[in-house]
DNA sequence: TTCCTGTTTAGGAATGACTCCTATCTACCA
DNA sequence: TGGTAGATAGGAGTCATTCCTAAACAGGAA
């Protein structure tokens, strides 16, 4: 999917951030894939052409990207392994303030399905229902809108 | 959730697992708790009773655990981010094997919506679904039987 | 255009959650 | 009861990410 350096700029632009070789360069690399790749795999991509660039940029910039809104991370919560002894089939409610997680028993989640297509393209075994949000005392601490992007995590480069 | 010491040695006897009080004390914790806890939080929890233990033992402890599968890791893929530019609703395919992403459009997911219960309780602001199995390459790769557990991390203590 | 200022960048140091290594230690079966 | 594979403690190492700082620069103001 070709991206015109202008589309770029204005998305930017639309968000309030600046538009910088570096930052358009990695957004454009992020863009033009579907493999939905690491840091540090964009960082070996955009490096080739400005191989002076910090992994550092890499970071902050996906950081500036996400608060913005420009892009998205798959795995949010990917941060120190969370365990369960409740091998029962369930789903789970992950609050985006305080990172709780609280268990949802729910069969008709327990019975999705992948599209047929995919069904043959992937060796499916199972599936998880994460379902996004906040808990009463994180949505009462914060009187915001009905609507809101998640909290920076806990260790964040200042926004 | 009281769990009896006899019920917890025959568990761990049907994997295979030697019985230590080490690690019926973090299974214990574990098995009685619904807060989806951290290895550091479980080993603030058990360092109580047994101040002596080390907390590599939480790690390697749970490990076993989830590798014997009697303990799940509820966010499993949780190193490395990986990002999407793509901001249209979907849901992702994970490869076990590689930790391929794939894209999934499905409007029926989209529509998944929480029992009104917790709907009630937590300010649900969206969800996803992510289903598990093998790729192509993965499966031609192994072959297994058409159950089969996840492979350990790359980065995974010897099992 | 030029200047000013708040961002952004590069790079190096620090952090935190693990993982590796190794010398004991011990549960468990013979 | 003893031998041994597997478990524990603890120290060192790793890796993704974050923190810190000085220099570079984008974009609005003049
Ligand atoms: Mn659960
Ligand atoms: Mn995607
Ligand atoms: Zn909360
Ligand atoms: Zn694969």
């Amino acid at each position: 999917m070709k991206l015109a350096e202008d589309d770029i700029r204005q998305r930017f632009r639309a968000c309030g951030l600046k538009v910088t070789p570096q930052r358009a360069a990695i957004y454009r690399a992020l863009a033009e894939t579907t493999s939905h790749p690491t840091a540090d795999a964009l960082y070996q991509q955009v490096r080739r052409r400005y191989p002076m660039m910090s992994p550092n940029t890499v970071y902050y910039t996906l950081g500036a990207l996400r608060d913005a809104g420009l892009v998205h991370e798959v795995n949010y919560w990917h941060d120190g392994a969370r365990f369960d002894a409740n091998l029962t089939s369930h789903h789970h409610l992950v609050c985006l303030g305080c990172r709780a997680i609280v268990d949802l028993m729910d069969a008709r989640l327990d019975r999705l399905a992948a599209p047929a297509l995919q069904r043959r393209a992937f060796d499916i075994i199972g599936h998880r229902v994460e379902f996004h949000g906040y808990c009463a005392a994180c949505r009462a601490s914060k009187p915001g809108t009905t609507r809101r992007r998640p909290e920076p995590k806990k260790r964040m480069r200042r926004a």
